[in-house]
DNA sequence: AATGCCCTCAACCGCCGCAAA
DNA sequence: ATTTGCGGCGGTTGAGGGCAT
């Protein structure tokens, strides 16, 4: 009956990762693929159970992620998103491409909620603190436009109930729809409006640039993980470099004074600081370089391979 | 310089829905 | 039909760093 155990919880470490640990996660999926997570710590020589390693791969190690903090933009889009959806952390990134459910609970818990009550907002309910609070804020426009956003919904005397993520979804699925782009599994981030009871605006937020859903985030294939092996690593600055731990020789770190600097939009998804560290991680010692498919990969120019792929329909469509 | 408090965020915990056996 | 594991999710914790005294 049932299936096999996923892992011996005896004898199996925990709290923070070790360089050591990450390299092997890293080493493992860029080999192997991502899939399976029960077996990924047996097959990488790892003593941690497959949650913990799926927890740090997607909330950490992941190359397409974009660390830093969240920009005013990224923000907005959240205290927007969050007001429609509430504690639906995993829909939310799933509008904020780079962005981990993880990530944008913690920047909320910590940053938002305090500037929500300090603007007289009670962050649960998006609805202005008591009134005697609220009165002794300054009347600052995003203030004002929040509150008028709520006096409307107060109007409206309509609660948020979950028929509205319903909404938001086949609204944003319509807006995919309309939106010509290359058919990829990616999704477009958007603004998303409730103005009347039925009406639900989508806004693309990024138009430039191709969306990205955390949520379709398909199994990886290793031929799907991309790593040039270009040496032209810039002096444009990775906002956390936990790879700097993984005791790599000859291999300046990027500087990280400056987290302002690095904040948010600085940080491409395919930086070429990350692939390049990426690309030493696999010229480690332990590591078969000399795989004909891999090396043929590595060998490739930076311009060939400027994004990690996501699934093999994009990954196609963008090299080919 | 030393101490204590506060803040941040990586990681864990526990629950749930789904699917495999 | 039932049991059980997997993957995903949201809530919570605690180590470590920063800051104030």
């Amino acid at each position: 009956m049932g299936r096999q155990p996923c892992c011996d919880k005896v004898g199996l470490k925990k709290g923070p990762w070790t360089a050591e640990e990450d390299r092997k996660l890293i080493n493992f999926i860029l080999t192997n693929g991502q899939c399976c997570w029960r077996a990924v710590p047996k097959l990488a020589g790892l003593l941690r159970c497959g949650k913990s390693c799926r927890l740090r791969w997607t909330n950490y190690l992941r190359p397409d992620l974009k660390r830093g903090l969240l920009s005013e933009y990224e923000e907005k889009m959240v205290i927007d998103l969050h007001a429609q959806l509430g504690n639906r952390w995993s829909k939310i990134a799933s509008h904020l491409p780079g962005r981990t459910d993880n990530e944008i609970k913690n920047h909320w818990n910590t940053h938002i909620k305090k500037k929500l009550k300090k603007m007289g907002i009670d962050p649960m309910t998006h609805k202005p603190l008591a009134l005697s609070n609220a009165s002794d804020q300054t009347q600052d426009q995003p203030k004002q436009q929040l509150h008028q956003s709520l006096e409307k919904e107060q109007e409206n005397q309509q609660p948020l109930t979950i028929d509205i993520d319903n909404k938001i979804e086949s609204k944003v699925e319509e807006h995919n729809k309309e939106v010509e782009k290359p058919k990829t599994s990616f999704e477009s981030p958007t603004i998303i409006e409730i103005k009347e009871k039925d009406e639900i605006t989508i806004t693309p937020l990024f138009d430039t640039m191709d969306g990205f859903s955390i949520d379709e985030v398909p199994m990886i294939e290793p031929n799907e993980i991309i790593v040039s092996n270009s040496s032209s690593s810039t002096s444009s600055s990775n906002s956390t470099n936990f790879l700097e731990d993984l005791h790599l020789l000859d291999f300046e770190w990027p500087n990280n004074n400056n987290k302002e600097e690095c904040n948010n939009n600085n940080m491409a998804f395919w930086d070429d600081d990350f692939i390049s560290s990426l690309n030493l991680l696999l010229n480690d010692d332990d590591i078969d370089v000399n795989n004909g498919e891999r090396k043929q990969e590595l060998d490739a120019p930076l311009s060939n391979y400027s994004r990690m792929a996501m699934d093999l329909e994009s990954w196609a469509h963008e090299l080919f």
